[in-house]
DNA sequence: ATCAAAGTTAGCTAATTAGGTAACATTTTG
DNA sequence: CAAAATGTTACCTAATTAGCTAACTTTGAT
């Protein structure tokens, strides 16, 4: 496999401990990193946790597989309202957002 | 005003609290709401915490007050590269994503 | 190994952001 | 009030995303 997901595994086995429960919210925190930017990864992991492909994501939220392997594979910059219409229709899903600034 | 930004002054008092602390860290937290998408407000919030104008933010990450003030008015959509542009050299912050999912 | 499903990549086009300049409006300061 | 600083809006252009179709590749199942 061309791409690691690192955390994928250990959330994972945190999903598969939850597994059963009704209402459990997930929450899959990203954190920006120092050298590439992999928003990409985080997509994949929460659709895969849902079981669904790409083209079922992409069906659900009005676009193509096409797109959604752009997105995941990091190929292209997104737009803050595809990000959310990603999030919201396609991964029934809430975002947010958090600035850390270390004041001077 | 035209604009309202509702947790500036709460904010804006907790900052007051803890001035003259070097190296403290800001969390603003923003969630995205159900009616409209006020990333501007924060951006905007986050701007006058550092006491910069929207011309020195602009110069400060390489584009105009005109931009800026589209933004912080939510005149437009954005690319997520000039969002973290934005906040890591305009603001000198990071940004965090979370994604919060109710399993079915 | 073969077939089908899932995922990736390549073009092209249309829609939208980002950059630039200038004019206008609002707020602050003296 | 007057002047300066700050912020907003308008218009245009260039760069980039998003949408679309099709071909190619990889993965998974039988």
């Amino acid at each position: 496999m061309k791409k690691e997901h690192k955390h994928l595994t250990s959330f994972k086995s945190h999903l598969d401990q939850q597994y059963g429960q009704r209402g459990t919210i997930i929450r899959e925190e990203y954190e920006e990193g120092f050298e590439a930017f992999k928003l990409g990864a985080m997509l994949q992991d929460l659709r895969k946790e849902q079981g669904l492909t790409q083209e079922q994501l992409a069906l659900k939220c009005g676009t193509t597989k096409t797109y959604i392997s752009r997105i995941e594979n990091n190929a292209s910059d997104i737009r803050l309202s595809t990000l959310m219409r990603i999030i919201h229709e396609g991964l029934g899903g809430h975002l947010k957002f958090k600035v850390d600034i270390l004041l001077k």
